[in-house]
DNA sequence: CAACATCGGTCCCGTGGCAC
DNA sequence: GTGCCACGGGACCGATGTTG
């Protein structure tokens, strides 16, 4: 079970068998520390098998509990960076949050939460929004209550603040949602200084915004502001593809076609056909 | 030693290729 | 027609490495 411990952690789930059960690991522990005193004093060899027994046990212990609070600043790393023994477990395991290690620590932690359990969780903010995370986030507001959502927005490392993706702040707990739940909902986006952003957290100037809207969002976005109304862009016009003039062979030529462009047609830049020092600039819209 | 270059736990965009 | 993926490039900006 722990033989890919350095690359799963604490993404291991001590399941099913002998170490499942959390008494018996209970009752394996005293057992292994007598051992461990006997053989300390015979042969060193064993001792060091002894410990790294113990050491499997304290870990199969902590990851077979249930929380009632878990915070933690989860690991981040997309699923293109990750090692394939690490994307084909996650995907396997933790097929809605697979899309970042970030999310499947979530899900994890989940998992690992008591009846009511809390996970308070610094994570990047991106799962908020994108479409690789809506079932993970449907499942998240169905059947989890979501207490504050805080929208950190870049540098939000002290000590990182180079980093320029941005980060969220949640607090949520194991526990289906009232009709009725709220979310201290904050957005900080616009603030660089992570002193100041701390201070706007502290201060509490928070948003309360009903669960059952973010569930209502399209794709159950999460948002940490109150929309200003309930009108959608969708319901005025449609995207074919995209950003793009959605109708080349109407509104897209080149800029050969025109000998004079005049205040009708707007240079309009694109890829290139292939790899070239330059390219992309002969079209106009 | 100063100036310059590169990088990072990322995201977004437009495009083309591919599968269904 | 639609959705998904890969790719390259630009944006953020300070720490660190490299060069002259």
């Amino acid at each position: 079970m722990f033989a890919q411990a350095p690359i799963l952690g604490s993404l291991i789930e001590p399941t099913g068998g002998d170490l499942g059960d959390y008494w018996r690991l209970g009752n394996i522990e005293p057992l292994l520390s007598k051992l461990l005193a006997k053989v300390r004093r015979g042969e060193p060899e064993m001792a060091m098998d002894a410990i790294a027994a113990r050491g499997m046990v304290d870990a199969a212990t902590i990851l077979s509990r249930r929380y009632t609070l878990q915070a933690t600043n989860v690991p981040f790393l997309g699923r293109g960076k990750q090692t394939s023994a690490l994307s084909d477990f996650i995907g396997r395991v933790y097929e809605e949050a697979k899309a970042d290690l970030a999310t499947a620590m979530i899900a994890r932690m989940r998992k690992l939460a008591s009846e009511c359990g809390s996970i308070a969780i610094v994570s990047p903010q991106n799962w908020y929004v994108l479409d690789g995370y809506r079932t993970f986030r449907k499942q998240l507001l169905e059947e989890g209550s979501l207490h504050v959502v805080c929208d950190l927005g870049p540098a939000a490392f002290r000590d990182m603040n180079w980093w320029a993706a941005r980060t969220a702040l949640s607090v949520f707990s194991n526990v289906k949602p009232e009709s009725t739940q709220l979310s201290l909902s904050i957005t900080l986006k616009e603030h660089k200084d992570t002193d100041e952003k701390e201070a706007l957290a502290r201060a509490g100037n928070f948003n309360l915004i009903p669960q059952r809207e973010q569930r209502d969002n399209p794709d159950s976005r999460i948002v940490a502001e109150r929309l200003s109304s309930n009108d959608y862009l969708v319901r005025h016009c449609r995207s074919r593809q995209g950003i793009k003039t959605g109708d080349d062979a109407r509104y897209r030529r080149n800029i050969w076609e025109f000998q004079n462009w005049g205040e009708l047609w707007r240079k309009f830049q694109s890829s290139p056909d292939s790899t070239a020092p330059f390219g992309g600039c002969s079209d106009i819209v």
